[in-house]
DNA sequence: CTGAAAGCGCTAACAC
DNA sequence: GTGTTAGCGCTTTCAG
């Protein structure tokens, strides 16, 4: 702490045992408070003179702009909060990732929240954070108590809703339709020729519902489904290869299974190479995400691919589009391209 | 944009073109504001009635109180920050998760700041953080910038850095020594009869420090170090590929590698499957991080295990008990426990 | 281009 | 137990 603005010949010197603020820099400077806000706010209004003076000052003390008095003055918080159910999934990682980046970039700080699977206190979540005035929102999915959608109804913020597009949206969207997946990895597994088939899933409404759409579209096809299995969130290896121990007993024909994770079908196929079982001529595997994993490993797993980083730079740009003041429009309401990679598996 | 609270049956409703703060809610509820703030914050200082008349009139007009501007009079934010170099890998993510969930169970929000392992702007990134000014702070190592730990300091709050221990702490401190991972990896595989050794580490100060540590117990031992290789981070199954490839010429004879991650050791493995390499037989592998992925897939794979999620609440928990107002003690400095698994590639 | 006054929405501190 | 007053540190707005 260096002593400042506190002239002996003056008086008494108040000790200050706090932060240095905008007043001490606009003493120090010889400036008025509003003219130091300036030159960090809006420098092109500013003589460069005025301005070196102010630099020199706030350089000297080491002043750090409180941000928090600054946003409740002008109403903008310059946060945006984010809800996720988990950063353990590659896929939120990278989305989480990308999205404060970009985010960052733009100036806004992220306050992230995970929200896990099961089910929390939406209402308590979401009142920690709306309360901290974030200036946007990404939140994950649908599933969320109507107490809780009021409120952010109420806080009259841009809002963009990731990874499920099968809600009704509140604002802005971009995902895609889980159960489309499902239907459209039961349609490539079938004109792979498979008949019979197995789905295991993690519990999870997202997951689910790719497991819906899997089964109903393996039923409309006529194929025959022998075994599904929800097991618990979030997926596991172990998960998978308990999942091959429990696939086991019908395997005497060929079948082909969709987890719902490349997780699991890793752990399938991990399972499937220590019991002896062909595949994919015994057993085709289709896994969810397209980890590194599916891509490295030996063999290389077939899998739906889903970009989790785009989705996440995404939604940023979304967001910042309409802090940037711009209007809503359709186009707001995207869907993200998955895929089906076709791999040594299937 | 919907309208609301503008029922054209009950008459002109007032528009409320903003939002609800504590002088309406006082208004609606016949008391003061500072009756109010009492209520949400110190209820047992009022009494039952003016809380159920105050709680209702909350209900009704859907408050939220506005934690920032509480902020700025109690000169509290009930934000803390966490600086992480990612949370693509999952010991970070762990450690991220668990951090959030303590913090948020004390009424704590985290602003996530994902750093890179590049080196970017300490000082831009400090700034941001610090100008929200939160209550405590979470920083992932050692290498900032002069100018970025000078703001650190002069922010006054309670500072705990996780990761790694070899740093002349700031204020808190948790983690392990590196170095010291290296060496008790080389004493392991010495134990086990090796003789020639091989290191593939990322291109990060941590996972190099890990490497000087073993390649300096190899020498001291008087093994011999065929090969030590420094691949881009953050290590990917891919780079564990290459590096088998590239260790297949010293193969030979029988040697042992100390991978600076389990990914990385699971690409070493899986392409020494391909390569029809036995292991451990010829090639011994140790992998770093303990990951799912080395526990259950098949070999299961000898790791170091680091305990992400322990130190997160750890760290959390540190934090916690200085806001709380207890004194710094030596006892803030911890190591935390890694130890080697060893498992069938070994 | 610069400054002065008046808050932003809440709570600390002190009455009553 | 409850109310009043005076800010928290900044920016908006309006004058010069």
């Amino acid at each position: 702490m260096s002593e400042l603005a506190s002239d002996p010949a003056t008086g008494p010197a108040p000790v200050r045992s706090t932060v240095v603020k905008i007043t001490d820099v606009a003493i120090a400077a010889g400036v008025a408070p509003m003219t130091v806000s300036r030159v960090i706010n809006t420098p092109d209004r500013v003589s460069p003179e005025t301005t070196a003076k102010v630099r020199a000052a706030i350089d000297r003390l080491g002043y750090v702009p409180n941000l928090i008095a600054g946003g409740l003055s002008s109403r903008k918080s310059r946060m945006v909060a984010a809800i996720v159910p988990t950063i353990a999934h590659p896929m939120f990682a990278g989305l989480v990732q990308a999205f404060s980046e970009t985010m960052r970039e733009a100036g806004y700080q992220v306050m992230l929240s995970i929200s896990g699977y099961g089910d929390n206190d939406d209402d308590a979540l979401f009142r920690s954070l709306l309360g901290r005035r974030p200036d946007a929102l990404l939140i994950t999915g649908s599933g969320y108590s109507p107490g809780a959608l009021e409120m952010l109804i109420e806080a009259r913020i841009p809002v963009v809703e990731i990874w499920d597009i099968s809600s009704r949206p509140i604002d802005m969207l971009i995902g895609f339709d889980h159960a489309k997946v499902g239907a459209e990895v039961a349609a490539f597994l079938h004109a792979k020729g498979h008949n019979r088939f197995a789905m295991l899933a993690a519990m999870d409404s997202r997951a689910l519902a790719r497991a819906r759409g899997f089964t109903e579209a393996v039923a409309k096809a006529g194929g025959e489904l022998v075994l599904q299995q929800v097991l618990p969130a979030p997926s596991t290896i172990g998960a998978g290869r308990d999942g091959l121990r429990a696939l086991l007993p019908f395997l005497n024909e060929p079948c082909a299974v969709f987890c719902s994770s490349d997780m699991l079908a890793f752990g399938v196929l991990t399972e499937a190479r220590v019991q002896g079982v062909p595949v994919p001529q015994h057993l085709a595997v289709c896994g969810f995400g397209n980890l590194e994993l599916s891509e490295m490993s030996e063999p290389p797993i077939t899998t739906v691919s889903l970009e989790g980083v785009e989705t996440g730079r995404t939604a940023a740009a979304f967001l910042l589009r309409r802090l940037a003041g711009e209007d809503r429009r359709d186009a707001d309401r995207v869907q993200v391209p998955f895929r089906i990679i076709d791999r040594a598996t299937t």
